[in-house]
DNA sequence: AGCACGCCGACT
DNA sequence: GTCGGCGTGCTC
C-alpha cells in the first residue's frame, strides 16, 4: 500500500459543471473503488451519496479538500462503461454529467441528508427568556425529541421559519443534525425450518404420529409445512400462520422443532416459461428477414426492421433475443411507456419466464433497486423490457438493444434535463458494447428511414400481415359535407354511425380516437367572444366535466366555471370543441345500454387504472373504447372491427416540422388496432378537408410515397434528417427581458452561425407558462462530424449572456434534437 | 439542487 | 428601525 494520499473525483446527482476531489481517510483506502457509492459532504450543511469516478494519488490544486465520510457499497453499483458512455451523453445533449447520473440511478440508490432538530445538548428548560413562538418549539422538542423543519412550520403556523430556528439554536434550546438514510430498504421476511434433530426421519415419523393423537392443529401445520414447502426446506411464518393460525406455528416454535430466522426476499416476481421459442414457426417471410438481420448484425450494422402492423416483428425478437442468450448475453428491448403495461410484457413472459425483468416509471424505488443490482450481476442471460430510461442500467455484457417502435416520440425526454432521445441513445450503447442493435416500426422515423436510404442501416421489410388477418379498409369520410346536409349524429358521420351500429349488432367492438382530454376544449362567451385563460399561462383552460372544473393542460391550475362572462356579464357561455369527455358522454346517449370506456390522461392515472380499463374492453365489459393516443399504443384487441378517428384534420395541437410524421404515424398506428385477426377491418378517418393529403396516403397505406414527400420538404426546408436542430429556449419573468436576452443571444450565435441557420427568437406557441415569458431560437446544423466544438461554443455563449447583470435571472435551457 | 449571504420593501 | 422576501454565488 502506498504512503501517499488517496484522492478521488465525486460524481454528484446535481446540475454541477464538474466533478469535485475529495481525500480517502486512510482508514477507507481499502474500501475504495470507482463505481461504488460514498457519502460526502458538500457545501455548508448537506451530505449526499455521490459515485466515486477515478481515484489518484495527487490532489488537484484546490482550496481545501474534504474527506469521504463513508463508503456505501461493497461492490460497484456502476460500470467504467456506464461513465463512458454517461460523459458521450453529457457531451451531446449539453448537459452536466450529474444530471445525467441522476436520471440514470433509481431513486433508491441516491441519497440526501435531511436536517432534523433535537435538543441542545445546553438546553436549561429556562422558558422564561422565549417567545410565544420559540416557547411553542421548546414545548414540542421537549415532546417529541425530533422536530424536522417540517415540525417547526406546523407548530409556529409560520411561512418562513429560518429565523425562528436561527434563534432557538443561538438560545440554545434546539440543535441541527444531518441525518442520512438509505432509501433502499430490502423486504424482509420471517421464514421457519426444521430444528436439525428433526431432519432425521425416524424422529420425525415419531413427533407427526404423536401431533395427530395430541394436537392435531399442529399436525395439520407440519403437513402443510411440507406442503408449502414442496420439498424445500423452509417456508415463510406468514404463509403457515394463514394455513393453521398462529397458535400452532407459535407452539412448534416453543417446543423447538421449528427455528426461526428472518430473510432478505427478492421483490422481482417469479413465473414459469409456459411456451416453447422452439414452437414458434416463422413464416418464410420473417425467417428472411431473420436472416437478413443476422447478415447485418455480422456487418456490424443497425437494422431497421420495417414491419407493417401485425406482420409478426415480435416473432423475429423472440428468435433474436434467443440467440442472444445462447451466447450468455443481456437483451434489451426498449418499448414506448405505456405500451409495458399491455401484452407485451405477456407475450414475452410465457417464452422467457423469469428470464424478462420489465423497468418502467410505475415500478417503486426498492423494485427498482432489486432489477438495477440484478442486471449489473447479471452472469446469465437477462431480457430487460423498459421504457427510456432503461437505456441506463448498468448490463455487464449486453448482446441485443431492442428498438419497438422506434419512431414514438416518447422515446424523448422532454422537460428535466437531460433531454435525450433513448433510441439515439441506445445506438450509442450498442456501439460502446459491441452490441447488436435493432430498430423496429411499422411507420419508421423519418430520421431512421433517410439513415436506411443512406445505408448507414439495413433496411428489412416485413410486409405481409401474418395469418389470415388482412389489412383493415380506410374510408375517408368528409364531415364538413356531412355538417352541412345535417346528416351528423354528434360527431359521428352517418358512415361511422352505421359502421358502430352494425358492430355492435354483431357483438365485436369499436375503438374510437380523439386527440384531446378534457370535456370541451374551451369555453367561449355567446356575446362577446370572451374565452377564460389560465392565469399563469397563455391557454385557454379546458372543461373537465367530473371535477366540474376549467383546468390548465400546462400548469394544472384550475379555477371554477364562471356563471357569468366577466366582460359583458352574459350568462350564456357555450362550450367549444370536442375533448375524449364529451365524446364519451354522447356516445353514451346515441348507444344506449352500451358499454363505453375512456382513457386517456385522466382517467388512466393511478398504478392499476390503465390495465383495469383494457382488461374491461377485452372482457367484452365495454363495447365501446374511447381515447387519446393511448389507444394507438400496444393494444391488441380481436375483435375490434372498426376505428374511427373522429377528427383527421387536425391531430397535433401545435404545428411543427414534425406534425406532417406524426399525424401520418398516429393514423396509420390507430388503423392498426382494427381487424388484428381474421376478420377485415374498417377504419373512418373524418376529416373536414377531404383533399388533405395526409389523409390520402393513410388511405393507401402508402408509407414510402408519404415518406418520399415528407423528405423532400424537409430537405428544402433544412430540418431533420437533413439538418440537426438546437432549440434554445429563455425565460424570465418578464416579458422585456426575455425579450431583450433573446435577441442579444441570437445576434451573437448569429456573429459565428450563418444567419439562414439561426431562427428567431420567436414567441413559441405557448408564449407564457407558469409565469414566465419564453422565448426561443432555433439552431439548424448541417451534419457534421464535429458538432461537439459547436455546441460547445453555442453553450458558453447561452452562460455568458446569463453572466451578464441585466439577465441573471433569464433561464436558458438548451434542447438537443427537440421534438 | 440546497443553502448562506445580502440587499430592498412592509411592518412594529 | 427590523423582518422577511427573493436574487446571486458557491459548493471539493
Amino acid at each position: 500500500m502506498s504512503k501517499k494520499e488517496l484522492y478521488a473525483d465525486i460524481l454528484l446527482p446535481l446540475p454541477l459543471q464538474q466533478n469535485y476531489t475529495y481525500r480517502i481517510p486512510p482508514d477507507l483506502k481499502d474500501e475504495v473503488e470507482p463505481g461504488k457509492r460514498v457519502i460526502v459532504h458538500f457545501g455548508s450543511r448537506k451530505f449526499y451519496s455521490g459515485i466515486i469516478v477515478k481515484l489518484y494519488e495527487e490532489p488537484k490544486k484546490s482550496i481545501s479538500i474534504k474527506d469521504i465520510t463513508e463508503v456505501l457499497d461493497e461492490s460497484p453499483i456502476a460500470t467504467e462503461k456506464q461513465f463512458e458512455f454517461w460523459k458521450w451523453l453529457a457531451q451531446y445533449y449539453i448537459c452536466s454529467e450529474g444530471e445525467i447520473m441522476n436520471a440514470a440511478l433509481p431513486a433508491g440508490l441516491k441519497m440526501e441528508s435531511k436536517t432534523q432538530y433535537t435538543i441542545h445538548p445546553l438546553f436549561d428548560e429556562d422558558f422564561t427568556r422565549l417567545d410565544d413562538d420559540e416557547y411553542m418549539i421548546a414545548e414540542g422538542i421537549l415532546k417529541n425529541n425530533i422536530l424536522t423543519p417540517g415540525d417547526i412550520q406546523a407548530i409556529s403556523g409560520k411561512r418562513s421559519v429560518q429565523s425562528l430556528i436561527r434563534s432557538l439554536v443561538e438560545k440554545c434550546v434546539i440543535y441541527p443534525q444531518e441525518e442520512i438514510n438509505e432509501k433502499y430498504i430490502p423486504k424482509k421476511r420471517i421464514f421457519l425450518s426444521l430444528n436439525k434433530e428433526y431432519t432425521d426421519k425416524g424422529i420425525m415419523n415419531a413427533l407427526l404420529v404423536k401431533l395427530e393423537k395430541k394436537a392435531p392443529k399442529q399436525y395439520r401445520a407440519m403437513m402443510h409445512f411440507f406442503n408449502l414447502g414442496s420439498g424445500q426446506k423452509e417456508v415463510e411464518k406468514n404463509a403457515l400462520n394463514k394455513e393453521v393460525g398462529n397458535g400452532a406455528t407459535k407452539a412448534l416454535i416453543d417446543k423447538g422443532i421449528f427455528e426461526e430466522y428472518e430473510k432478505t426476499i427478492s421483490r422481482i416476481p417469479v413465473s414459469e416459461e409456459t411456451a416453447s421459442i422452439s414452437d414458434i414457426f416463422l413464416s418464410p417471410e420473417q425467417k428472411n428477414a431473420f436472416e437478413e438481420i443476422k447478415t447485418t448484425f455480422k456487418e456490424e450494422k443497425t437494422a431497421l426492421l420495417w414491419g407493417i402492423t401485425g406482420s409478426g416483428k415480435t416473432e423475429i425478437y423472440i428468435k433474436l433475443i434467443e440467440e442472444c442468450f445462447e451466447q450468455g448475453k443481456q437483451a434489451l428491448y426498449l418499448l414506448p411507456e405505456i405500451a409495458l403495461t399491455g401484452y407485451m410484457v405477456k407475450r414475452l413472459k410465457k417464452y422467457f419466464g423469469s428470464r424478462l425483468l420489465v423497468y418502467h416509471s410505475r415500478f417503486n424505488m426498492h423494485e427498482k433497486v432489486e432489477i438495477w443490482k440484478k442486471v449489473l450481476t447479471a452472469k446469465e442471460p437477462l431480457l430487460i423490457m423498459g421504457a427510456r430510461s432503461s437505456v441506463f442500467l448498468p448490463f455487464p455484457n449486453p448482446g441485443l438493444i431492442i428498438v419497438d417502435e422506434e419512431h414514438d416520440y416518447s422515446y424523448k425526454q422532454q422537460d428535466p434535463a437531460p433531454r435525450y432521445q433513448a433510441r439515439d441513445a441506445a445506438i450509442m450503447l450498442a456501439k460502446f458494447n459491441n452490441a447488436n442493435i435493432i430498430l423496429g416500426s411499422a411507420t419508421p422515423s423519418a430520421e431512421s428511414w433517410h439513415n436506411a436510404k443512406e445505408g448507414n442501416y439495413s433496411l428489412i421489410k416485413l410486409m405481409q400481415r401474418f395469418g389470415d388477418a388482412h389489412l383493415p379498409q380506410v374510408h375517408i369520410v368528409d364531415i364538413k359535407e356531412a355538417t352541412i346536409r345535417k346528416t351528423m349524429r354528434s360527431y359521428l358521420s352517418p358512415q361511422l354511425f352505421g359502421a358502430i351500429q352494425n358492430s355492435l349488432n354483431e357483438h365485436k367492438q369499436i375503438i374510437l380516437f380523439q386527440n384531446r382530454r378534457g370535456y370541451s376544449t374551451w369555453l367561449e362567451c355567446n356575446h362577446c367572444g370572451w374565452t377564460p385563460l389560465c392565469k399563469n399561462c397563455d391557454v385557454s383552460m379546458t372543461y373537465h366535466k367530473k371535477i366540474e372544473l376549467l383546468k390548465c393542460h400546462y400548469c394544472g391550475y384550475t379555477e371554477r366555471v364562471p356563471s357569468e362572462c366577466p366582460k359583458c356579464k352574459n350568462t350564456e357561455i357555450q362550450m367549444k370543441g370536442m375533448g375524449t369527455q364529451k365524446a364519451e358522454d354522447e356516445l353514451g346517449i346515441l348507444f344506449q345500454n352500451t358499454g363505453i370506456a375512456r382513457m386517456d390522461m385522466d382517467s388512466a392515472r393511478g398504478k392499476n387504472a390503465h390495465q383495469a380499463l383494457l382488461d374491461g374492453f377485452d372482457s367484452g365489459k365495454y363495447q365501446i373504447l374511447v381515447g387519446t393516443q393511448m389507444v394507438s399504443k400496444g393494444l391488441d384487441f380481436g375483435r375490434v372491427e372498426v376505428v374511427g378517428i373522429l377528427n383527421g384534420d387536425n391531430l397535433h395541437t401545435f404545428p411543427d416540422f414534425r406534425s406532417h410524421e406524426s399525424a401520418f404515424q398516429l393514423m396509420m398506428q390507430v388503423a392498426g388496432r382494427a381487424g388484428r385477426r381474421k376478420n377485415p377491418g374498417h377504419v373512418f378517418i373524418q376529416v373536414y378537408d377531404k383533399d388533405n393529403p395526409i389523409v390520402k396516403f393513410v388511405e393507401n397505406y402508402d408509407y414510402e410515397g408519404f415518406m418520399e414527400k415528407e423528405l423532400a420538404s424537409r430537405e428544402i426546408y433544412q430540418y431533420p434528417p437533413y439538418y440537426r436542430l438546437l432549440k434554445i429556449i429563455i425565460r424570465h419573468k418578464t416579458k422585456e427581458v426575455s425579450l431583450e436576452a433573446s435577441f442579444q443571444l441570437a445576434k451573437t450565435l448569429k456573429s459565428f452561425i450563418p444567419e439562414r441557420q439561426v431562427m428567431g427568437p420567436v414567441y413559441p406557441v405557448v408564449a407564457r407558462v407558469k409565469n414566465y415569458y419564453i422565448r426561443q431560437i432555433l439552431i439548424k446544423l448541417p451534419r457534421l462530424n464535429h458538432l461537439h466544438k459547436l455546441k460547445k461554443r453555442i453553450y458558453d455563449e447561452t452562460r455568458l449572456l446569463n453572466n451578464k447583470e441585466m439577465f441573471k435571472s433569464c433561464r436558458i435551457s438548451i434542447d438537443v434534437d427537440p421534438h
